[in-house]
DNA sequence: CCATGAAATGAGAGTAGCTCTCAAAAGGTA
DNA sequence: TACCTTTTGAGAGCTACTCTCATTTCATGG
């Protein structure tokens, strides 16, 4: 789901680290705050790899060592493995429309209250600049697959099997297509609802549909 | 419909073309079979443009007239309108899956006996270049937007609504996957009853749900 | 507290995709 | 044949990205 904001370390793995990996998380987080700045200042095609070491005071090497593209300094994300737990987590028996429905509220929820300008920003750039727009998409056939799994213990249906792969590849390509309207039209909606109307279309077709 | 091998000239608009029109037809068709060969000789990543446009007999400046990307050259097609109008063709009243399934056996049979090898490049292409695939993506969400002017037109929905949009984005990123899936597993079944297989599930959700 | 090893960084060179500009060549027209 | 337009080639230039190697920075055991 890399339209939501990338989560913090949590407070818990802080003391347990050494001064190396904690420079690491910093470092990576200065990348990232460098060039959301930057991008909201003059675009993102503006951006050049070095204005975003300078300002995050790191040499270009570095900013490649910790991001392996462009693109991914904007859209990486750690949200998968909570997702999978959260839908591991959900009753047996609950549709997976409404599996689906509580975790991404879940998601949306975390996501929202961290950091929001920045959600916004990753949904809008994934609008207008074709390569995050591809990143993004790539990235998000990868959480189809672990879509795939987690439907395939709740089905019993094999998960490498060709119908649940178009089921979740299809299902990921419909909120793809949330995170893409809810920027189109200026985040003036609550993407909760949207995602809540997506995953109604996605349960039970289209609405109004002539017999 | 990226994955299907992009359309001959037909043989009707030949004679009315001059010198110019003429030629340019052929560098482009030049540039793309050099561009088959080289892949097929050395992988997606060792095949520079320079040596596309030396086996094409051309600049390198040409080639990037021709296409604006080195992926372009691989997944450009020519399809949507043909589909579109096969689209409109079909009858009222039939079932927007009935529609898909015929439009897209019709445009299936015809890549399929042009150029086989090609259509099978481009899917394992899709499949092994990541950049390759993002670009199909790419332009398959264009053809995601024609669809969803076509099951507007038949369903009376508004093709800008959010339901819509979903609907035709689920679809396109369900048959998506049919390709991926034909290609991983070598070609080896008919992509014709993939599709149809598709389709079910994209119509009727995933089959044996527990209730 | 220091020496030794490991990991992270920086500097720099190199590749390739892609853009832009401008002059030469080829096609169309009268 | 002469003139205009379109297409092409040559080449310079930018930037994302890779690789290598020397230097610095942290970790650790004595």
């Amino acid at each position: 789901m890399t339209f939501m904001t990338a989560a913090r370390t949590t407070p818990a793995d802080r003391p347990a680290m050494g001064l190396r990996e904690r420079k690491k998380i910093k470092t990576r987080q200065a990348i990232r705050t460098a060039t959301y700045a930057l991008i909201e200042e003059q675009g993102y095609d503006a951006t050049t790899i070095e204005q975003i070491a300078d300002r995050a005071e790191v040499s270009p090497s570095t900013v490649f060592r910790y991001f392996p593209t462009k693109e991914d300094i904007v859209i990486t994300d750690e949200w998968d493995p909570v997702m999978l737990a959260e839908v591991r987590a959900r009753p047996e028996d609950e549709s997976w429309a409404d599996v689906l429905r509580h975790v991404m509220r879940t998601a949306l929820d975390l996501s929202l209250a961290e950091e929001p300008e920045v959600t916004r920003l990753r949904t809008r750039l994934a609008v207008e600049v074709p390569a995050v727009r591809a990143r993004m998409i790539e990235s998000m056939s990868a959480t189809g697959r672990l879509l795939r799994e987690a439907l395939a213990e709740r089905s019993g249906l094999d998960p490498d099997s060709l119908e649940l792969r178009v089921f979740a590849m299809s299902v990921m390509g419909g909120l793809m297509e949330v995170s893409h309207y809810w920027a189109e039209t200026g985040h003036r909606d609550d993407i909760r609802e949207l995602v809540d109307r997506a995953l109604d279309v996605l349960e039970k077709g289209l609405p109004t549909q002539k017999p």
